[in-house]
RNA sequence: GCCCGGUUCGUCUAGUGGUUAGGACGCCAGGUUUUCAACCUGGAGGUCACGGGUUCAAGUCCCGUACCGGGUGCCA
């Protein structure tokens, strides 16, 4: 049975990277018919972020990754919430102090401190807290039992650190990677509980992922460099370890390192899923599903970010990612995010949807403007509009004239188009348009061509003033389309009053 | 510093010993259009990080170097 979790801690908004994760694990565990968890890894006090669990789950849900158990869904195998699973881990801590493979430690902060700088300033090529350091600390191997746990009795502060054995070679399997090899000397005694109470990620981690019967963790490369401890703790506990996968990063567009949040701010694309509002500064940062982003769009961009199919389809629906996902075709370099590839995924994914989709998308920018407007004017809008726009928002920016009088005539446009004799042509052509009885696309385009054609003049001196007077701007849709669908009375009001505001500005 | 990982057009990538190194985004040009977009056609863009091997043959296998990234916390 294939378990996997995601395993996300609420410090603050959910980065794509971070979706990506979850997007790999959801993909995986559909793929094969097995479940796929969210579970919340919440073992730090100091650095929880209200809010931020259920904008993780809100995040999760807006893009479709449904999870089968989770701390608001349940589950045989909960609490999902690691704080509230806080009593279960001190006694694995201590069933490894006990079998020889973790002991206690009593140093404190400035002491790690003073000894990570003695070691730098030695310029010793390991610094670390491992069996060549700790007889020099405090901790089990360097007191006798009884002063141990008089310590403890007496409540003094402590934690539980790995006994990382020394000189061992350790293979570990990584099913995007392969075989990494490390030895046991670069490693260190890392804490495994924590003075607060609390387990750190690397026992918690193990735990749940052992309790909860998790066959494959599929997470970030940064993760890589503890794999090694994970392993061992397995071994430790003398359970089964499940299979790892290590995804690869995904960096910034240009320059380097891994993708934040302050390349969104400047660079102009969201790197959180979601609007954020931090809860300590105020500071609010935009989301893709605010920027107008489809939630099918963003599945679709992190999915090839790292992943590919090995044929030459790019767009996909979740349904099809399914069906071809598979890790072996992860790839192990990361990825530099491009805004401009992003902005094509959400067009292509735009164009997939129906007019009436669309629609129901656009109803509610609509309304903010203070427009009501028939269905069925609003499906022949989006028709004429679809191919001209990346995002829902656009309809308005681009469109907003099939719904009011333009507000400004575009400068360049004018200095372009607008000549001595335009104003006279516009007004013989408003005549001409007022003489039109079947005002239909096809028959306006027939009969002004035709009185272009008569006048003797050329298509670009009357079609351009005249979308300028309709839209205020010289580019757009079918011209002819668009003046069926505005109506003959408003076309002949909108001639009028673009001519007098015009040739006021002159 | 030490450890781990990575390196194919600007970007995402195909490629598992023998191909003119393929596709997509972006860019440019032409076609189409009253215009823009979409669409169609074409183009520029790669000494496969570099240096050594192995081999009849290497982007593909091995070693080294460089560069990039990650880790190195009582953070995850």
């Amino acid at each position: 049975m294939v378990r996997v979790r995601f395993a996300p801690s609420p410090t603050g908004p959910l980065h794509i990277g971070g979706l990506r994760t979850a997007l790999f694990n959801f993909l995986f565990a559909r793929k094969n018919n097995g479940k796929f968890i969210l579970r919340i890894e919440d073992t730090d006090q100091l650095r929880y972020v209200p809010g931020a669990e259920e904008y993780i789950i809100e995040a999760l849900r807006w893009v479709g990754l449904d999870y089968d158990e989770g701390p608001d869904v349940g589950g045989h195998y909960g609490p999902y919430r690691q704080s509230e699973r806080i009593n279960l881990y001190r006694k694995y801590a201590e069933e490894l102090v006990e079998k020889g493979w973790a002991y206690y430690a009593f140093d404190t902060p400035e002491e790690l401190e003073a000894m990570r700088l003695r070691l730098r300033e030695a310029k010793s090529p390991v610094q670390l807290y491992n069996h060549l350091t700790r007889d020099g600390m405090k901790n089990s191997f360097t007191m006798s039992q009884q002063e141990v746990k008089a310590r403890i009795e007496a409540g003094e502060p402590y934690v539980i650190r790995f006994n990382m054995p020394a000189d061992r070679q350790i293979i570990v399997h990584d099913i995007i990677r392969g075989e990494v090899k490390v030895n046991s000397n670069t490693l260190d005694d890392k804490v495994l509980f924590k003075s607060d109470g609390f387990p750190t990620y690397h026992l918690a981690n193990i735990v749940d992922d052992h309790l909860m019967e998790i066959s494959h963790v599929i997470r970030g490369e940064e993760w890589l460099p503890s794999l090694p401890l994970h392993v061992l703790l397995y071994e430790a506990f003398g359970w089964e370890a499940p299979q790892f996968a290590h995804l690869p990063l995904i960096l910034k567009p240009n320059g380097k390192g891994k993708l934040s949040k302050r390349d969104g701010d400047q660079m102009g694309f969201p790197v959180f899923p979601l609007d954020w509002t931090d809860p300590k500064t105020g500071e609010k940062t935009r989301g893709y599903r605010e920027w107008g982003y489809l939630p099918e769009a963003v599945i679709n961009i992190l999915a090839m970010l790292g992943w590919n199919p090995g044929t030459d389809q790019e767009i996909f629906t979740l349904e099809e990612l399914i069906d071809q996902f598979s890790l072996e075709r992860v790839q192990k370099s990361g990825a530099k995010f491009d805004p401009d590839k992003a902005r094509w995924f959400n067009q292509q994914h735009l164009r997939r949807k129906s007019n009436e989709e669309l629609a129901k998308m656009f109803l509610p920018i609509l309304q903010s403007h203070g427009i009501d407007v028939d269905m069925g004017y609003l499906l022949k809008v989006i028709d004429l509009m679809k191919d001209r726009v990346e995002f829902v928002e656009e309809f308005w920016s681009k469109g907003y004239f099939f719904f009011k009088p333009p507000q400004d005539y575009d400068a360049k446009g004018l200095k372009k188009a607008w000549k001595e004799q335009t104003p006279q042509i516009m007004r013989d052509l408003k005549d001409k348009i007022a003489q039109i009885k079947n005002f239909t696309a096809e028959n306006i385009e027939k009969e002004l061509k035709e009185w272009v054609e008569e006048k003797e003049l050329s298509f670009s001196k009357v079609f351009t003033p005249l979308r300028l007077l309709i839209q205020g701007t010289t580019s757009g849709p079918h011209l002819f389309e668009m003046l069926e669908l505005i109506g003959k009375d408003e076309i002949i009001k909108r001639i009028e009053a673009g001519l007098q505001n015009i040739e006021k500005k002159k």
